[in-house]
DNA sequence: CTGCTTTTGCAAATCGTTTTGCTATCCGAC
DNA sequence: GTCGGATAGCAAAACGATTTGCAAAAGCAG
């Protein structure tokens, strides 16, 4: 039975603030009916040029601005769309891994923004039934898991989505494809090319896209290469840590392993810890490569071999398939081509 | 004159969609009346426990979701928040130094959701004057500078405002102070107590609190030690590359710097490159410390000596005063204490 | 002057809720 | 027997815009 928020009454303390002008209070002011100052400023119908003035220098005189809620309830839509996010909030409510949903998010807000939108922030409900009071226009999930309770969410509640990534079995749902594929070949075949005979993978165990294909690739990058694979599956919460002790063990118990593909970049900041600590040298014995080439892969040292996404380019796309998806029933389904960010971690000779 | 956003009409394609129960279906389908069924909601009257019950049943069948476009337009609230800024977006619409924002943002969401409201990400216009078409029951502004535009926007819509970071120049506006003088404060006397006698600033040009009091703070340290005062206002846009150039020039005309505080990380970052480049050890021979501990200062290296601001807090407390300004009226002003988090760059032992 | 189109404007319906009055019934107590 | 007080429910008026249908006036050709 879901709660469907409780309505807390018309604004308390409404009374004492000024009331805003209304189209009517205009309409009054002006001697004019409310239908001439809607088409004013619609201009959706010919009013006189001479009216027209008269409501426009009215209007800024009483600060009138159109009530948006009534528009949205006219018309059927609030300008507002969200993005949500299954994971990076709920392991990330402090500062560490914002980078990747939080660039997308930036991007997306300026992208909307410009279509005459506003991005709203969802982060996953822990009770997560009621999502806030307000609604949107559609919905953009980053990286949904296979089964994710958010698109049930907003599939029940009939919400335009649009998935960035695209959601492991539901290949009927719109997405911004993020080549995870080809990313994942991409640096899987620097790593060859550097030479690396011996590479093992850092891969999240959850059920995401990104993780399912980075798998594939390195299992048929294994296969190709006739080497023994060494795929290691890391839970994504606390993934420095994790990725620390787990590479630490694998260096250890391995010697033979000359490269490592770390398919989120906080693995690859626990591996270099961890490396450190084996006494491997970053390029020199061992070299790292990353998928999301955001301020970690960067600032880090040394700074990491990663994969440019485009995400600027993936909000934008998005941003648009899902008004497509709102208003048109457009179902194509977009792509982007990855490009490597060849860094001191995996190059042969050091900058 | 203000441009008022041109409405689209209603939703293209809207007719091919399956309509989305009203109350009213509802209301028939249970063989009651509309009101009944919005009280069994609202639980603001009482309605008979059998009555509920059955509309609860049928609400779910249906997939009855009352529409927050109506609830808003009734109560006059969208349910929806805002943050804005007028700088970072702008100089970082791609991934360079989002995280001060976004750490705001992400934990504004949070606090937003728990308190039944959507949080929106509003980058600046560049036409700044048609901010989309939703609506907001408020608006939380960070860091905004003196005679900023967007509080002049909102101001004039009568869209309750908090500031996060008083605003110059407007101590009536509400605001969570971010106590930038004392964390100034704070790192400045951590450089004396580590034995820097001849101190640089470097800080922001921008009017905004933090940069002014930064300045203030600098001012009364330089005079407090009888410093010869070296202050470097920088502009934050490319802030890394500027800083490093800067930095130079005074490391090499001045000898006798022994510690630098840089109001921004990205500054820090800059410092850090320069002085490599001088020849100069940090900490060994020059001492670094920052404002804001993010991920920059973080993975820094050496990992820089920071403030950890509470950011997390801060964003609560904003969400809170700006609920209290949105239907109490309660001017109360509130604080929040910083704390230094010492690291490598500036401490006597490396770690 | 009649017929036709264009221009300009208005009144009223609509969007989906919440809220305010009002009615009706029933119960128990005086 | 009736007064009071719950209890349960309905009809209708908001909320503030957009849109449809209609009408008055005006221009113009025939």
């Amino acid at each position: 039975m879901p709660s469907h928020g409780r309505y807390t009454g018309p604004g308390k303390g409404r009374e004492d603030r000024v009331r805003k002008p209304t189209i009517s209070d205009l309409a009054k002011a002006a001697g004019v009916s409310v239908t001439t100052v809607s088409h004013a400023f619609s201009g959706r119908r010919h009013v006189d040029p001479q009216t027209r003035e008269r409501i426009q220098r009215l209007a800024d005189q009483l600060g009138y601005h159109p009530s948006s809620m009534a528009r949205a309830l006219r018309s059927g839509r609030s300008g507002v769309i969200a993005l949500a996010s299954s994971m990076p909030f709920a392991v990330a409510a402090g500062p560490s891994r914002l980078g990747f949903l939080m660039e997308i998010a930036a991007s997306a807000a300026m992208s909307a923004l410009t279509r005459d939108l506003a991005l709203c922030l969802i982060p996953p409900h822990p009770s997560a039934q009621s999502y806030g009071a307000a609604s949107f226009d559609g919905v953009m999930l980053v990286e949904p898991m296979r089964d994710d309770p958010l698109v049930r969410h907003f599939e029940q509640r009939k919400t335009p989505i649009v998935s960035i990534g695209t959601v492991p079995g539901r290949p009927d749902i719109p997405a911004v494809d993020l080549r995870s594929r080809e990313t994942a070949d991409l640096l899987l075949d620097h790593l060859a090319d550097q030479g690396c005979r011996q590479v093992a993978a850092l891969i999240g165990a959850s059920p995401r896209t990104s993780q399912i294909e980075s798998a594939e690739a390195y299992g048929a990058f294994a296969a190709r290469h006739a080497m023994r694979p060494r795929l290691i599956l890391l839970d994504e919460e606390d993934a420095e840590a994790t990725a620390y002790s787990q590479v630490l063990d694998l260096l250890r118990s391995d010697g033979a392993i000359e490269g490592i593909f770390a398919s989120i970049d906080a693995f690859a900041t626990g591996a270099i810890r961890a490396a450190h600590e084996a006494g491997r040298a970053i390029p020199g014995s061992l070299r790292l490569v990353t998928r999301y080439d955001g301020l970690r892969a960067k600032l880090s040292h040394p700074p990491l071999t990663a994969v440019d996404l485009h995400l600027p380019a993936v909000a934008e796309k998005a941003v648009g398939l899902l008004l497509d998806q709102i208003d048109g029933c457009k179902q194509a389904e977009k792509a982007d081509l990855p490009e490597l960010v060849v860094r001191a971690s995996s190059q042969g000779t050091e900058k």
